[in-house]
DNA sequence: TTCATGCGTTCAGGCAGCTGTCAGCTTCGA
DNA sequence: TCGAAGCTGACAGCTGCCTGAACGCATGAA
């Protein structure tokens, strides 16, 4: 597996990139945005370690470039303890996880595992739901007619968590989360606002409703 | 299975004790943090409910050294409902899968054999009752036809509590001890009512009447 | 800058299905 | 045959869920 780390820090940098090289990975190392625009230019990865502080910019950027090009390649952000908007914003701009510096290298192992299944089960050969195509790592779904349907970042996460377990309940709680990841528990009915939403473009039968437990992807389709 | 509870509230912890062990479960109940790392010194467990709130120290050490013996014990932690950063903590510590307080027993039910089920170790096998097929870990039963057929939470609760030893005979007391809580007497045939509701979707004989004693699946089905 | 657009979120009204209760009936066993 | 136990259709109240609508906000274009 190629891994991109985006990180200026040499200590920091150096124990991730022996970390992860450990563990049968190629890792490019760039010390800058531009080192990392250059790098995500030349070559496709399979996984980017992204700081989001750096010395020549934001390195949200680079994640909200990589989104704009319609790459999904998994992003895995870093941030300091008390950054928590950073994580945020850095979730919202499309990030798979996070971790929390400083970065525990048995956390970063599972978080790594974790993503890249994700990504690879995802990968796989394409979904079907009904008449509708999903091609997760493209993050695009196709209907009947064969139109791209154009989904929200919101809709991504509840559809991935959805298809991440098929059998699977899924509760609100959980929902909540994987859209928030952190911050104040929201008192609304935002998932079921996003469930209705989700119906509507992929089919009214697509996702069940556990009555009191919470949602599943209908075997039956 | 053998369960182990670590849970410092009397009242919650003898709820949840009841209903686990009632599943056909040997349960250990730990009160503290100390109680808690001696029992699992002692035994294997095949999953650990954990709340994380505990008078002598932070359940959040008992995960973090059970995953770093490297012990996949599967770990369920209970939090109330606005800790949302323990959960996700809980989560990155390794915890399977979470319960909000105040816990629902029927969704404790369903997180359990989730787990379990994904551990190999399931509390109730997929079993068949005539032409119907029950997969209670994944709350579906499925008709002759083919066809789901849906049942409610106390239908579930019944039906849940009728499989997990499959000749004995249970009777109404100990339904509606399954079906509330804590001894919230119900002043009528509550119990009938259900078992009439459940015959009328899982065929008529599945369920047999043992008169002036309580109910049992059939051995016939 | 202003404006248009899309997204995330909240709210309220409505509704389907769940629940507990009862009444009247059937079945069982002595 | 009679009384007790069990069964079930009906129903009202309630809960959890669904969804249209509206608003604030961010983004990007003009």
């Amino acid at each position: 597996m190629r891994v991109l780390l985006v990180e200026d820090d040499e200590l920091l940098g150096d124990a991730v990139r022996t970390h992860v090289a450990r563990l049968g990975n190629a890792v490019d190392w760039a010390r800058t945005s531009e080192d990392a625009e250059n790098s995500l230019a030349a070559a496709r990865f399979d996984l980017v370690l992204l700081d989001l502080r750096l010395p020549d910019g934001h390195g949200l950027d680079i994640l909200k470039g990589l989104r704009a090009r319609r790459d999904a390649t998994p992003v895995i952000i870093m941030t300091a303890h008390d950054q928590v908007s950073e994580r945020i914003a850095g979730l919202n701009a499309g990030a798979d996880d996070y971790l929390v510096k400083p970065v525990d290298l048995g956390e970063l192992q599972a978080r790594i595992h974790a993503v890249t299944r994700r990504y690879g089960a995802s990968v796989l050969p394409e979904v079907s739901l009904g008449g509708i195509r999903v091609y997760p790592s493209e993050r695009r779904i196709v209907g009947e007619d064969g139109r791209d349907i154009g989904l929200s970042a919101r809709e991504w996460a509840l559809l991935d968590r959805l298809l991440s377990r098929r059998q699977a309940i899924v509760s609100k709680a959980q929902f909540e989360d994987a859209l928030y990841e952190f911050g104040a528990e929201v008192e609304s009915n935002t998932v079921e606002v996003y469930v209705s939403r989700l119906r509507r473009k992929l089919g009214r039968d697509v996702i069940e409703t556990v009555r009191g437990l919470g949602y599943r992807i209908s075997p039956h389709v």
